[in-house]
DNA sequence: TGGTGGCATACTGTATACGATTTTAGTATA
DNA sequence: TATACTAAAATCGTATACAGTATGCCACCA
């Protein structure tokens, strides 16, 4: 199965890698002629990208004035991680009613991933996508693809400012001992052991960051 | 302050109002050129608006095979109703912290415009919008941006199957009754007992409606 | 000096045009 | 009859071109 990547969808990809990473800085204009020349394509697909990261909570449009890299406060984080909290816990338990013992080896591969970052030199700006990763693979067997999309827009949005923080490895260790012992859990299928740690995992995580979003900014 | 109305908005409310109403059936293949036509507009406006309802859920789309209305399974309409609950739930415990009289009073506004739709010859199709408003505004005082956002979409993708229930009235004065004793609830602060009644509110508005749904299809 | 009006500029929004891909219909072949 | 292939039509994706709107500057006036 090739897939036939559009320019638009490459377009929202380099976009959002670009914002999440910082390097499009929260609150800068995103000129369409500008990013079109830059990337070699017409305004169009860019425009398309635009609306499309606009739905991601990424950018703001504003009628006739165009886009603007969102500026997310300190609350706002707050509410991302309080939401992902509320909705992985409830997906989680849902899965757990009907997760088999292969999707748990998917998991268990995807935290062996996981592992290879914590070794010195590797590229830490894949966390966010490996830790997307494993959640998924956790809360996929509950079959709620509406609550999974809102959880992977949440993922991306947390991301942007996880990327501040990536640098506390300490922070970083701990995350990666609290994914061993939610799979522990998982396997034993104690949902109600499971959820709380998971809130937990996901609420520390969030004031980790704001604790460290704080003393930047 | 004048609204300055783009084309694109316009037809995003245009063709989401159609999909709710199921004047454009679940399934329909959206073309293009079609819907420029009849709206007498390019179609950069069409595609435009097609993306951003996608983001919100109604239509899909294929790589050069264009948009679908998106067709939603029982199992679906039951997990919105399941992220309503839950995220309405949570949002009113916090806007309960601060709601104020004057908040209140508001809701109590949009609630005598509720009871107008019980007289005969009123039109029942504005009553998705209207309930929106009214939970809306016993959760705006929680000031959570995200979440709202989210509700919001979860609202406008319920309405969808509303419409079938809609003849329903008594499912529709319950519906009404329950909103009358929800916002005495909130008068009276009573956190516990108002998200437990928002809970059961949704949970079996959602039954009403997958029994009403299966019943037609 | 401070404010108002108008013009130039930059940028967005939309239309039109073109090229690429998918679908469809028809034909040939087993 | 069914299947494989081909060509044409339909439709989408993207580029280019034009129109409309916002913004900033400067002259002009109180």
């Amino acid at each position: 199965m090739i897939t036939r990547k559009t320019v638009t969808s490459s377009v929202v990809d380099i976009l959002r890698e670009k914002i999440i990473s910082h390097e499009i800085e929260a609150g800068t204009p995103l000129r369409q002629n500008a990013l079109a020349d830059e990337l070699n394509v017409s305004r169009i697909p860019v425009r398309e990208a635009l609306l499309q990261l606009e739905a991601e909570g990424l950018v703001e449009f504003a009628p006739h004035r165009g886009a603007v890299a969102t500026r997310i406060s300190v609350d706002e984080v707050n509410e991302l991680f309080g939401l992902r909290a509320i909705l992985e816990c409830d997906v989680l338990g849902y899965a757990l009613a009907r997760i088999t013992d292969e999707d748990l080896e998917i998991a268990q591969l995807v935290l062996k991933e996981f592992d290879e970052l914590l070794k010195p030199g590797a590229d830490r700006f894949t966390w966010g996508a490996l830790n997307w990763k494993f959640h998924r693979s956790l809360y996929l067997p509950s079959g709620r693809k509406r609550t999974l999309g809102l959880i992977r827009q949440l993922h991306t949005n947390c991301d942007r400012y996880l990327r501040i923080q990536i640098q506390l490895v300490a922070d970083f260790s701990r995350a990666e001992e609290e994914h061993h012992e939610l799979l522990r859990l998982c396997w034993a299928r104690d949902k109600r052991g499971a959820k709380k740690l998971l809130k937990t995992h996901i609420l520390t995580t969030g004031r980790g960051l704001i604790r460290a979003y704080k003393a930047v900014a």
